[in-house]
DNA sequence: CAGTGAGCGAGCTTCCGCTTGACTT
């Protein structure tokens, strides 16, 4: 029986809304929200016996949307499966087709517009769903989980858990990028500084006219570079005596015009963004993460409130790798280009740009929804972080479709008698085309600071008079580290990982504590190092960077159904059976001998990973079991500040002091721990100040500003004089403001005091009173939560503690990990939480889940 | 945004790609 109702399901339930705008009554439109059936996430869910036959099974966080989609799919008799029209598109369509329930018809519709006119001519089209390519899909679904959860346990198994940051991994994607991180890092230690000279002078023509730069360029017709390249006929300049002879040399020379080359140079602008393109200029113009940036152009996407004109969706979709755009989008622009810049800004014809050869082109660039919305007029209605992407994503867009900019450049070679050559060259913007609008920012590199530069009129045969030479001594670089940014561009280059995927990407390799960013660069940590290593001695085919290049290769003659997606595991797996059986075996982490003599037994130490750090053991192992941390190994009293006094007795109870290595540096401990905890802190001797730290800003201190982390690991600035000075703050332009002009600083306060033994008293009970105002006002807290803590009011670090504690008695998690505070995913687990929560947080859901 | 130390050690973890939620300071 009919019932006259068509169901149409999407990915997005933004795209819900926008279709519902058209469609009429006749038509459900219901969304997925991405996939609803995938593997197990415990378990391999791949039934090795039976030709690879994956066990699939219902997300359990869909749970609600499956019912909804198979309540709805009853009342119609017809189902449309339009999720995005790519291999994981069709395989969710696949997927959905699978929980929905008998009677509708079920066809697949695809459309990669959401207009009134693409979506009706698409409904013209239904089709069956393309088998090949969701086989495509489950082959590359069933390779990464053979990837990722095979080689997972063997790293657990050899490297144990890092006391910080979450459990181990391995993947095709995560490792790769690893090894990136790594390599650039060896690269950048191996790396040998060349020393080189450049020589620049100073010239004028006709003494009315203006001086300008030329740069020494080849020496008897031979180009100078910063080092000797093979196969290349070039020379260098290495050293001070040599540039010192040429700087001679050119004192007595004549200098003649010899040629004089102008040209008229065209810069094309830039395509519109794409996922990857606008990570990397949010995080070159802001220094924004990736996922902070895909963050805030996921809220511009699902809309925000205008005011009088309600909420709008400000953007076309974040995540995309195509740079296409839709002709309606274009003339807007090119209408808008010409009444607001003028018809030279415009191009006769629309600009056209070309996706990757990889591209799924599912959906559009990025660009504004509504050229109607310039920024600055909806600015008030948008966050800052808002009003920045969307100035990017709007400018980017207005320039992809204007006109180049145009340059006239002059080069120009100047002759000297002595067989030397100098160049200058000049650049002068004449038409500044796209440019006006949006600049793309360069990555720093200080080789092409070729600033525009104006040169005088210059004529061939024309003489010159030396006015200046300078001898300027620099040295080759190392490549940079690379920035989340330059990372995932370079990952998108080799066509490993998706636009949905490079933020997470980053966040993982971060998150495992693998690699640390230091201001943008990411640096490998020795965990990182280590990791990559293993992997890339065992795993070689798989760290390959073409690895993924390959897979692709294949997965596209699956979906043309040239090859059989079974079989193509079957290779696979077969490759890879035996690479896994010897990496169970003999998969180590190498122990590094040293030079260094065992103190017990005369035998070598070795250098030997074990849970986050190295240690020094004897060689000799298990005959001799003699071993010492590094630090005490390497510890030297020279290191530490002249005046400290070594053999001070615990201010607290007068016992003698040890020497102890912590997390925060080295100190010294009462020797009746833990019965006594008297402790003091060893300052460093002139320990290195990264970036020249100012001196503590406190009237009446001495000390330095130190960066430290908190136990959060969150960077901060503090007084060396702590406990001594509270001088503190999250950044160091910070301190200035905050402390001077304010001649009572909490340091001044305690100095006033008197006695010191007094003064540390008091200062423990005022320390816990001023940690409750830093936090700002109490929390106020549940009934539920008053009775497990004893109090409604309390500060955050109380609430912390309480609650740690009562779980610990509840056996809510065993108290084994004592340093596994925050974030922990498996705590967060105890109250039904995916992700890692915070102490606060979980007070929160630990007082809902009483209730 | 503020602390550290010791080491018989259970059982847990994980992949990549699609999508958006709920927690708060």
């Amino acid at each position: 029986m009919a019932k006259g109702k068509t169901l149409i399901i999407v990915e997005s339930p933004t795209k819900v809304k926008t279709l519902k705008k058209f469609l009429g009554s006749s038509y459900h439109v219901e969304s997925s929200v991405g996939h609803i059936r995938d593997l197990p996430s415990k378990g391999f869910g791949i039934d090795l016996e039976n030709k690879f036959e994956p066990e699939y099974e219902n997300l359990p966080d869909k749970k609600d949307v499956i019912a909804k989609l198979r309540k709805t799919a009853k009342e119609c008799d017809t189902v449309y499966l339009s999720p995005d029209p790519d291999r994981e598109g069709e395989a969710i369509a696949w997927h959905i087709a699978h929980i929905l329930p008998k009677g509708p018809k079920v066809e697949r519709v695809t459309f990669n517009a959401i207009t009134k006119d693409a979506v009706s001519e698409a409904l013209k089209h239904p089709r069956k769903i393309d088998q090949s390519l969701v086989n495509a899909q489950q082959a590359r679904r069933l390779l990464d989980r053979m990837v990722g959860y095979k080689i997972s346990p063997i790293i657990w198994k050899r490297i144990k858990r890092s006391s910080s940051g979450g459990s181990l991994s391995a993947g095709r994607v995560q490792s790769v990028a690893l090894k990136l991180v790594v390599d650039r890092e060896k690269e950048i230690e191996a790396f040998n500084p060349i020393e080189y000279w450049t020589i620049s002078t100073t010239l004028q023509g006709d003494l009315k006219e203006r001086s300008f730069v030329a740069t020494l360029h080849s020496i008897g017709g031979k180009r100078i570079e910063k080092e000797l390249v093979e196969g290349k006929d070039v020379v260098t300049v290495q050293s001070e005596i040599e540039a010192k002879k040429l700087v001679t040399q050119l004192k007595h020379s004549n200098f003649k015009i010899a040629k004089v080359e102008k040209k008229e140079k065209k810069r094309r602008p830039v395509p519109p963004f794409i996922t990857s393109t606008l990570q990397q200029e949010a995080s070159r113009h802001y220094g924004f993460a990736a996922s902070r940036t895909m963050g805030i152009a996921q809220s511009l996407y699902e809309g925000v409130d205008l005011g009088s004109e309600g909420t709008e969706g400000l953007i076309t979709y974040m995540r995309t790798d195509s740079v296409r755009v839709e002709m309606e989008a274009i003339n807007a622009a090119r209408t808008l280009i010409n009444r607001a810049y003028g018809k030279e800004y415009l191009p006769s014809k629309p600009n056209f740009y070309t996706s990757k050869k990889s591209a799924q082109d599912a959906h559009e660039a990025i660009r504004p929804t509504n050229l109607t919305h310039p920024p600055d007029v909806i600015k008030s209605h948008l966050t800052p972080d808002q009003y920045k992407i969307y100035l990017l994503i709007w400018r980017r867009f207005l320039a992809s479709q204007m006109n180049p900019a145009i340059y006239d450049t002059v080069s120009c070679d100047i002759e000297t008698d002595k067989d030397l050559t100098l160049r200058a060259t000049g650049s002068i913007i004449k038409f500044k085309g796209f440019l006006a609008v949006y600049q793309e920012r360069e990555d720093v590199d200080d080789d092409k600071k070729d600033a525009e530069k104006l040169l005088p009129p210059l004529k061939e045969g024309q003489t010159l008079n030396l006015l200046e030479v300078e001898p300027t001594q620099s040295f080759t670089k190392p490549p940079p580290r690379f920035t989340e940014a330059s990372l995932v561009k370079e990952l998108e280059k080799s066509g490993i990982g998706r636009p949905s995927t490079y933020a997470s990407i980053m966040n993982k390799i971060q998150g495992r504590a693998y690699t640390v960013k230091e201001r943008l660069a990411l640096k490998p940590t020795e965990l990182g190092k280590i990791i990559a290593q293993m992997l890339e001695t065992h795993f070689t085919m798989v760290m390959d960077i073409r690895f993924t290049a390959r897979m692709e290769d294949q997965l596209d003659e699956i979906a043309e159904n040239k090859q059989d997606w079974k079989e193509f595991l079957d290779k696979f797996w077969t490759k890879f059976v035996p690479v896994l059986e010897k990496a169970e075996k003999e998969a180590v982490v190498p122990k590094e001998m040293t030079d260094i003599n065992c103190p017990k037994c005369g035998n070598k130490l070795q250098k030997i990973w074990s849970r986050d750090k190295y240690f020094y053991g004897c060689s000799h192992y298990p005959e001799c079991k003699f071993t010492v941390s590094i630090e005490a190994l390497e510890f030297k009293k020279e290191d530490y500040a002249e005046n400290f006094d070594w053999d001070q007795p615990c201010s607290k109870c007068s016992s003698p002091m040890k020497i102890r290595f912590g997390r925060f540096g080295t100190f010294l401990g009462c020797t009746r721990y833990p019965d006594c905890n008297g402790i003091v802190n060893i300052p460093k001797k002139d320990e290195p100040l990264p970036d020249d730290l100012p001196k503590c800003p406190a009237i009446g201190c001495d000390g330095d500003i130190r960066q430290r982390k908190s136990r959060w690991g969150k960077p901060f600035f503090s007084c060396s004089n702590y406990p001594d000075c509270d001088v503190i703050a999250n950044q160091v332009d910070e301190l200035e403001i905050k402390y001077q002009n304010h001649p009572k600083t909490a340091y001044v306060k305690k100095v006033k005091k008197g006695a010191k033994k007094t003064a540390a008293k008091k200062k423990a009970t005022k320390k816990k009173t001023t940690r409750k105002k830093a936090v700002g006002k109490p929390l106020s807290l549940s009934p539920e939560l008053e009775a497990i803590i004893g109090a409604k009011e309390m500060s955050r670090t109380e609430v912390t503690k309480k609650v740690w504690e009562y779980i610990k008695a509840h056996d809510l998690q065993n108290p084994d990990n004592k340093r596994q505070i925050v974030p922990d995913k498996a705590l967060a687990k105890v109250f039904g939480h995916s992700d890692p929560i915070d102490m606060m947080k979980l007070a929160g859901i630990l007082s809902a889940h009483l209730t």
